[in-house]
DNA sequence: CCCCTCAAGGAACGTATGTTCTGCATAGCC
DNA sequence: GGCTATGCAGAACATACGTTCCTTGAGGGG
């Protein structure tokens, strides 16, 4: 199908009703295209609408204001959820503890749009940055974001973020519960894992997601 | 602010909204949500929306045709934009390469919606998923999504996707220019840098990001 | 009991907004 | 020259949709 690319009218549009969106979280109206694009009529407007929509930049609904759905690639995006960014990790530093009444009352320094792809099933998964490079041997860098979804039950394998009593410090691990004691097994595989006594570890969320911006 | 959380009927009609949005790529109307939530009144939509916009759950337009803007904690959410997933990226594979020309016109695989935030200042990065753990020693496992903006101009020290023509193998590293021959830098510091010759490398994009989601 | 607020129901109103129709250029084609 | 497709202009039209007003009913205080 499709046909070449589009002309400037028709990419200036699409701009501005990417751009509209993101501002208002509404989609424009079709006046507002025209206004905003020096287009002088309506019906214009129209016509480049419909040619975005047979071309599948855009979907269109009807009769319904505002009706307008941006595609992308010609597909629709994944479906995203916003995760709220909690505060900070760091090794030598205790954790903000997240527990089921907290949740929703703790104030989130920033919020995070991020595809469900990435996220567990869960919703209530909140993000943390991270501070340093002790968690290096867990594939996790200084200034990386985690995800992370607060305890419920922890299986062996999962990667969590856990907070040592003794030792006054937060790692990421994979854990195992081996008898009495606890086995924390770094991601890296060519690293020796560490055993801690059960009553040692406080477990305070199963890690989820990593993301990392390069530089 | 702010009071005490929402009443049943008002996290119901949050819910929905927020299905809707995601469904369709645009947001309600009041009479949408009234007949999707049982309500009985396009007033009590109204009544209840205005609670929900007190409260700091959505950003209304007033006089606007679902001019509903949703607030997530309390803020906008950060803005994004959507990436396409290209394929993959194996070490023994070659790169799907991209070039100023074939952009736009590769089918992706898939399109991610990520914040500005982990992507660069450019707009036309692309995504490649990553098979094996061949490059670990940059941080990145079997199952990441590494973010790439195609080659413009390279500095040193840039994590960079590259192909060796004569290993035969693409590796994430951080690049440096030593006279006739480069430095490749594994991400990791306690890992011991490898030595190649200009004319061996093809430096196919720049990585910005990565993403990974465990198990 | 009266008065007030919270929550809701029902209907009417006005305008914001998509649609459509008529007309007019320009360019390519046979 | 006719014929058609593309792209634009202007206006009228129909309705989708937010707003507002009038009522009602259940609590709570005095």
């Amino acid at each position: 199908m499709a046909g070449k690319g589009l002309n400037p009218k028709q990419t200036r549009m699409m701009e501005f009703i990417r751009e509209f969106d993101e501002e208002r979280g509404y989609k424009p109206s079709i006046r507002d295209i025209q206004q905003s694009c020096g287009i002088s009529s309506t019906s214009v407007v129209d016509y480049n609408l419909r040619i975005l929509e047979r071309e599948g930049y855009i979907r269109r609904d009807r009769e319904v204001a505002r009706g307008i759905e941006l595609l992308e690639g010609g597909r629709r995006r994944r479906a995203s959820t916003g995760v709220p960014v909690l505060g900070y990790i760091a090794a030598g530093e205790p954790i903000p503890v997240l527990t089921q009444e907290s949740w929703g009352s703790i104030e989130p320094v920033d919020v995070l749009d991020l595809p469900r792809e990435f996220l567990g099933k869960e919703r209530e998964v909140y993000a943390l940055r991270v501070k340093g490079t002790s968690m290096i041997d867990a594939l996790v860098d200084d200034g990386d974001v985690v995800i992370v979804q607060p305890v419920t039950s922890i299986q062996d394998g999962d990667m969590v973020v856990a907070w040592l009593k003794v030792e006054k410090e937060v790692t990421l691990k994979r854990i195992y519960r081996e008898g009495n004691r606890i086995r924390l097994q770094p991601a890296n595989a060519s690293m020796q894992p560490i055993y801690v006594d059960s009553e040692n570890i406080d477990v305070q969320g199963k890690v989820v997601a990593v993301l990392r911006s390069i530089k």
